[in-house]
DNA sequence: CGCACGATGCGCT
DNA sequence: GCGCATCGTGCGA
């Protein structure tokens, strides 16, 4: 990546700590067609502009914190415009921003991004053994694969995505047409239209 | 194409 | 133990 390149993204205003306290739904609404920015120590950066969320809230059974605080789910209690990622079927990560005040355990999970910046090194760490050639469409479309493009594992749990080299940022982007679906993978609470998405993005996790 | 399943760690009951 | 906010592969149509 040129270093004009990498300036011009640390550049944007990373969204302010405000944008976390509106309500958790519009804020997931609100993510859509924002960049998600990486600065990977040693690694060079990585971006890209998100197309799908998905709203967890406070007393909603499919959310982490629904049975109340524990190690793993504190960052959702914690304040607003921090990271939450944590760990799933012994392999994966997933990312979430948190949003409400302290104590109001609420976050967005993004589910899908469209790559901007740094698709090599994404295709390289979502590579692993497979011998083919991964699409631009599939390198980051999926909560699990957004973490292995984006090197967002344990040491990004906690991080501010207001001021730390994981943030997002904004992007100046025109009116977008917003679809909501139910949100995936999960048993209950799936009566809810919480899964947003950029109509017709052919980088959705699912069409 | 779609569906079924295995991988694999760990938080929680 | 059970089940999970997942992904890749393999098989059949």
């Amino acid at each position: 990546m040129r270093e004009d390149a990498r300036r011009a993204l640390l550049d944007l205003p990373p969204l302010p700590r405000g944008f976390y306290l509106q309500e958790t739904l519009v804020v997931a609404r609100a993510l859509l067609g924002q960049l998600l920015v990486h600065d990977v120590p040693g690694e060079g950066i990585v971006a890209g502009r998100i197309v799908e969320t998905e709203a967890y809230l406070r007393d909603d059974p499919a959310c982490h914190a629904a049975r109340g605080q524990t190690p793993r789910n504190a960052p959702m209690f914690g304040p607003p415009g921090f990271a939450y990622v944590y760990f799933t079927y012994g392999m994966h990560f997933c990312f979430n921003a948190v949003t409400q005040p302290e104590g109001i355990a609420e976050a967005v999970l993004i589910r899908a991004v469209e790559p901007v910046a740094g698709l090599d090194a994404m295709r390289a760490r979502r590579a692993g053994a497979r011998p083919r050639r991964i699409r631009d469409e599939e390198l980051a479309a999926g909560p699990a694969r957004i973490c292995q493009a984006f090197a967002i594992g344990r040491e990004e749990n906690r991080l501010d995505l207001v001021e730390s080299r994981l943030s997002i940022r904004e992007a100046s982007s025109g009116p977008l047409e917003i679809v909501a679906r139910p949100r995936v993978g999960i048993r209950e609470g799936t009566e809810y239209l919480w899964r947003f998405c950029v109509a017709g993005s052919p980088f959705l996790s699912r069409p």
